[in-house]
Order: structure tokens, then C-alpha cells, then sequence
DNA sequence: GATTCGTGGCC
DNA sequence: TGGCCAAGAAT
């Protein structure tokens, strides 16, 4: 009988989960500090789209964690859309640097230019949004609903696992995201579709983690089909990765009396695009260990400071660092000599910050200067 | 659809 | 230790 009369729209969810969501929202969400709290909100204070939209720039496959200082001290710098895109490119990858996915700062960059040149600023929609560079699918529903309250289905990690959890979907990622997207739509409330969203990704970063989740506190366990047919953990399924390839490099510290190291700008394009970096052999897997010989910026005493390991997305590499102490010099065409006191201010992405470290320990920390320390 | 693109924390 | 994972986008 039960079963007969829900027999036509049989995997329909409940019709009250998202009410259910919300209600955990409002008393079990995290505070975070570009949002606004559920209570805010419902008084009547809007988000701020600039606040919005950097926070989810900076959020992109990267910890909540990571990104609070950077966060802080971008808003700090350049507290609206308008300041942002009056800053120097250069200036915004320094500040970006040691957060990743360098791309973004440069696509950040780009938005910001042009957004400051909309009369109304940020697009309210989902396709506006999704026209800008540096917003793709997630990110765009992700401003359209918090933002401006546009009831667009929010997918990220999270709530792929949350809805793939939910509904027992067994088709694996990134297949099963038509039917996620689906699912998630279906559940978007008219009322708070921000609110939703961020539920959705806060039970998913709280509760129904990836591993061990805490399905006894989990306000949708009523509803939750994969409690009931199998282990929530094993969801969702996911198609397997490719292998992480070792490869290995030479890196080369240059440093002159004065304590200067020479240095230089990666190309836009490609792995830490346009971000610095002391001089250095290609990372190829073939070459065979430090044969160097041929590598470095110029002729000179190289001796070995040390090796490094760092892990990239899709490869580890072991830098060997080789470093030479030099008299007066002219740079290398393309390269630049960098005041001792200047080395930590570069955009450095953190494996070059471990190469010069490894050569020249302290370098790169971050120390009080004349030029910081009496200003506001 | 498959690759490329960082980093740090956790178990 | 090494694999996994994190509010994905661009190509």
C-alpha cells in the first residue's frame, strides 16, 4: 500500500528535505568571513557580489582554510571591484601567491577589469556570470543563488556527494553529473537558494564527509538512501585516476654579494604562469639527474645547496638546487637581480620558495621593512 | 571527454 | 609514506 502510492513517482525525494536543510543551516553553520549568516540575511542585509565573487575564485579546489588569510588580506588591498582592477597585474599575482591554480589570479584579474567597466557591476544572472572569465558552471550558480538569491542548482564536490549519497546514485563521477545536477534542481528551494547551497556544502564538509561521515547528526538521515541500501562511505563512485609521473630538475640560486638572487618571470601560459622563479632546467622526466653542467644562467662555482620534493596535480618532482656565489654581474637577458630585501615580496609559488630556501635559508620569510613598518 | 593546472592537511 | 581530498575552469 505504501509502496503502491508512491509507485509513480518512486524516486522522488520528500518534499520538505530542503526545509529540513535549512533548518540545520540556521543553527549548525559555519561562520566564514565572506558570508552572511542566515540571520543576516533574513534581516534584510545583502551579500556583496565582489565579496561573493572573490571568495569563490579563491575557494576553487582549494580549502576554506587556505583561503581565510588570503581572503582577509585581498579585501584589505583592494576593497571593491573598482580598486582591484585599478591594480597592476603584477601586484595581484604577488598577493595570489601560494594559494595555486595561478590561472585564477590572472582570470581574476581579467574579471575584475571588466566588471568595473559594467555600469551595474557584477551580472545577476547565471548565464551573465557564466560569461566572465575565471567563472565556470559551479561558480556561476554558486554567485547567481548567494549573491542575488537566482535559485540555480549549486554543484560542487560536496554536493555531488551529498546527492549522490542521498539518492544512491551508483553511476560513477564525472558521468553521474547530469543526474546530480538534475537531482539538485528538483531540491532548490524558491525562498533561500543561497542559503540552500551553502547548507549543501557545509553538510558536506561537516557531516557527510568523504570519509567516516557523521550520518548519527545528519538532519536528511531519514531520507538518506544510501543508509539504507548499502554504505554511505563507498558513495560516490568515482572513475580512477591517472598515475602521478615522477620527474626531476636542476634550479639554479644565484647570489651576489649584496645578497641579491637573480631571478626571472615564467611565461603567462602553462604551469605557474606568470609567476617567479629562479633560473632552472626543464623538468623533464627523461633527463637523468643533475648532469647540469649545460643548465645554468651563466659560468660560475656551482655547488649543491640541496634537493627539494614538491607534489604537483599530475606530477612529483625532486629539485636538485645548486647554488653559486657571484661578484657584480649584468642579469642575463630575460633574468633580474632581486635586493635581498625584496625576495620574500616576489611571486614566488611555493616550490620556488622551497628551491631558494634550500640555497639561502630565510630568504623568502617575510620580515618588517622601512617601507611597511610606519605606514597605516 | 580527457588533460592541465598548486598546495597543504589528513590518515 | 603516499594517496586522497578541497566551494573547478580552461582547453
Amino acid at each position: 500500500m505504501a509502496t503502491a502510492s508512491r509507485s509513480i513517482i518512486a524516486d522522488a525525494a520528500p518534499p520538505d528535505v530542503a526545509a529540513r536543510l535549512l533548518a540545520w543551516y540556521d543553527a549548525h553553520h559555519r561562520d566564514l568571513p565572506w558570508r552572511v549568516p542566515p540571520a543576516e540575511l533574513k534581516r534584510g542585509v545583502r551579500p556583496d557580489p565582489y565579496h561573493v565573487w572573490l571568495s569563490e575564485i579563491m575557494l576553487q579546489q582549494t580549502t576554506v582554510e587556505a583561503v581565510k588569510p588570503y581572503f582577509r588580506d585581498f579585501l584589505a588591498k583592494w576593497p571593491d571591484v573598482q580598486a582591484l582592477a585599478a591594480a597592476p597585474a603584477e601586484d595581484v599575482m604577488r598577493a595570489w601567491a601560494g594559494l595555486g591554480y595561478y590561472s585564477r589570479a590572472r582570470n581574476l584579474k581579467a574579471c575584475a577589469n571588466l566588471v568595473a567597466t559594467l555600469p551595474d557591476g557584477f551580472p545577476d544572472t547565471e548565464d551573465g556570470l557564466r560569461a566572465l572569465p575565471g567563472i565556470g558552471a559551479y561558480t556561476a550558480a554558486a554567485i547567481a543563488a548567494i549573491a542575488f538569491g537566482r535559485p540555480a542548482a549549486v554543484v560542487d564536490g560536496n554536493v555531488e556527494r551529498v546527492t549522490a549519497r542521498l539518492f544512491d546514485i551508483r553511476t560513477p563521477l564525472p558521468e553521474a553529473k547530469p543526474e546530480i545536477r538534475e537531482r539538485v534542481a528538483e531540491l532548490v528551494p524558491a525562498d533561500r537558494p543561497g542559503d540552500f547551497a551553502q547548507a549543501m556544502m557545509d553538510l558536506g564538509a561537516t557531516i557527510c564527509t568523504p570519509k567516516r561521515p557523521r550520518c548519527m547528526l545528519c538532519p536528511l538521515r531519514a531520507d538518506c538512501r544510501a543508509i539504507l541500501s548499502g554504505d554511505p562511505e563507498l558513495l560516490p563512485l568515482k572513475a580512477p585516476k591517472a598515475d602521478r609521473p615522477k620527474r626531476r630538475g636542476v634550479a639554479y640560486v644565484a647570489v651576489r654579494a649584496d645578497g641579491a638572487v637573480l631571478m626571472r618571470t615564467r611565461p603567462e601560459k602553462g604551469l605557474l604562469g606568470g609567476m617567479t622563479e629562479v633560473p632552472s632546467s626543464g623538468w623533464d622526466g627523461g633527463r637523468a639527474a643533475p648532469n647540469g653542467r649545460d643548465d645554468p644562467p651563466f659560468p660560475a662555482d656551482w655547488r649543491r645547496a640541496g634537493t627539494i620534493a614538491h607534489v604537483f596535480t599530475h606530477f612529483s618532482l625532486d629539485l636538485d638546487v645548486f647554488r653559486a656565489d657571484v661578484g657584480p654581474a649584468e642579469a642575463p637577458p630575460g633574468h633580474r637581480w632581486v635586493a635581498a630585501r625584496d625576495v620574500a615580496g616576489e611571486a614566488l609559488p611555493t616550490v620556488m620558495k622551497k628551491a631558494i630556501e634550500a640555497a639561502i635559508p630565510g630568504a623568502t620569510r617575510k620580515q618588517r621593512t622601512t617601507a611597511n613598518r610606519g605606514t597605516i
